[in-house]
DNA sequence: GTTTTTATGGAAAGCGCTTTCTAAATCTGA
DNA sequence: TCAGATTTAGAAAGCGCTTTCCATAAAAAC
């Protein structure tokens, strides 16, 4: 491999030079750039990224830490941070956190012992603080979750809106007697959509009940556990909404085990529109979580603040309604 | 960040030492050694990767290259390779090739210049003559394909023995007309898992009728065409195997709409046993494809092979069948 | 007790680039 | 025409490590 030393010797002039025509700057005679560029040419000379990294303290990486990978949600998040960056001549480093604080710390540490110039993190194990001191050691962004002294850096999803959305179009039609899984009670995404929910209902007049709430944690095991141990219960409803589309899906085999009917003896309704929402039967209604955007800004996010970069930033993003057919009309009683 | 000169000097003993208790070279004073030791200790001190890549001309990290990410297949052959490789303090960076030959090429160079010390491709469109080419370059890792010249590098499933595993389920489910949608004709392993149905087939003594045959490109709609097709057409068929699961969630789909009781009507196989296998309805008998195993594997060879470990390598994996719910056994007519 | 080995530590030369500092060359204006 | 301002190019000093080579001290051999 040529290095910069050859490309100078070539084309008779100093190193300095050389590395000047490489980063483009303004100050060379062109007579000497065009030498210089003839030279690069002829020994198909590539920069070294390690050594232009050593002398500029720079390493053009970013590290994202994620919770897993084998999920569609994190692959499209990674798809889009990968490359928005790549566009821009970043390369990004990946960095597994299985949703455990010590294993996400570490994955931090590993990340930083890399160098990066800046991390990307869907962390849900970290508290508040872990991420504020580490975003005094390097620049963050945050994907899917708010840290109030770290704004700016946070990309998220309206939670309550979605939760209110799901159950308002529930309520639009006609169901009265709604139930609802939710995720785990020290979630705050959990705690957001449950709140939208109660909130739609509020707004309908409908009075919320305890009785007709299950506490998941967001595993397809806990839509089946949920819709049993609600079904068990001495209540009524027509319609069910689940805090995300695995526990849906549970819900819905659950469901055709105790024999009823779908859409028509319940509706259910999810959330994340992850790829199994399409593929189960009948198909998922459910409200988007715009996984996509949201990576590519948390992406531009750290082009800006690194790398002198001017992009537009959306820092909150709304859930939308997306239609299917796991939900029918309530006939009036 | 500290350097290695302020341990040095707070240890009161030369640079070269201090590397060498870093690199646990065994020719060095226990007494200095604790010294260094604690003098890192105190310094928080953590080797700058870049200079030490500098230095050594290794950057301990591997490039991978996929065609998508948010496909929770790649997903899983991601999280299997970055496991195996951080726990030996190794690191993956990404890159996606989008099943398109200049893009791929584009995405690998991107990765040579970033100094990669090898690769690991999951390519579709580059020939074997790139990859060949590409070995000559710097070590690589092949998944799921078979390159003739790269025999060693390639991780496999073991595609053809999962097409008669497939459609030899189905016989000894009582089936005899079974309809087969295969994926594209230029792909290797799609026509490998059409060569194991004939063979099964074949053992049976039932013969292969191209009627019963239709040619999709892995993709959902391709199972929602081909069924169309196959019933369109004058032949009857009590079991269907799909070359994908994507193409099987397609057919069943379909099915559905064609009025289709599953799995009364038609018993149907898939192929991968993607996360979506486990959802559709009903629950979808598949054959697995361990990606986990495999990247894996391809991570461990890089080990072998770049950092000189001595890890027992696997290169071809069978595939197994998954049962669920879409066969039923064929009453005898 | 002297010479030969062996173990161990330090000095210094890179690795391939960026960047500051200086010097030479060119240009400006009176 | 000349002092001063302005460009432009080169020399050299890092960036933070690894590793070779050499020197010294300790151990072994005679």
């Amino acid at each position: 491999m040529a290095t910069i030393y050859q490309v100078a010797e070539r084309a008779g002039v100093s190193l300095s030079t050389v590395s000047r025509v490489l980063n483009g700057r303004k100050t060379v005679n062109p007579l000497l750039r065009e030498k210089v560029e003839k030279a690069v040419q002829e020994l198909n000379y590539r920069p070294s990224s390690v050594a232009r990294s050593l002398a500029n303290s720079r390493t053009d990486s970013i590290g994202v830490l994620v919770a897993e990978l084998h999920t569609p949600f994190f692959g499209e998040m990674m798809q889009a941070i990968e490359m928005t960056l790549r566009a821009q001549d970043k390369h990004v480093i990946i960095s597994v956190g299985h949703n455990d604080l010590a294993k996400e710390l570490d994955a931090v540490e590993f990340l930083i012992s890399r160098n990066c110039d800046a991390l990307i993190l869907h962390s849900e194990a970290m508290s508040d603080q872990d991420l504020v001191a580490l975003q005094s050691r390097l620049p963050v962004s945050i994907i899917n979750r708010h840290v109030k002294e770290l704004d700016e850096a946070c990309f998220c999803l309206d939670n309550e809106s979605g939760g209110y959305s799901a159950t308002r179009h529930l309520i639009e039609q006609g169901h009265k007697d709604i139930a609802y899984i939710s995720g785990p009670g020290n979630k705050a995404d959990a705690m957001l959509r449950l709140a939208g929910h109660k909130r739609a209902l509020q707004e309908a007049g409908i009075p919320f009940s305890p009785e007709s709430l299950y506490e998941g944690r967001f595993k397809e095991e806990d839509g089946i556990n949920g819709l049993k141990a609600l079904l068990a219960k001495d209540i009524k409803f027509s319609a069910l909404v689940c805090a995300n589309d695995w526990m849906a899906s549970g819900a819905m085999s659950c469901a055709r085990d105790m024999g009823l009917q779908l859409p028509e003896d319940l509706s259910i309704v999810g959330f994340d529109d992850v790829v199994i929402a399409h593929h189960v039967y009948p198909k998922l209604t459910t409200v988007s979580n715009p996984i996509y955007e949201m990576g590519e800004m948390a992406a531009k996010h750290i082009l800006n603040k690194v790398y002198g970069q001017k992009h537009q930033l959306q820092h909150l993003y709304d859930a939308e309604m997306v239609l299917r057919d796991s939900v029918l009309s309530a006939s009036p009683d």
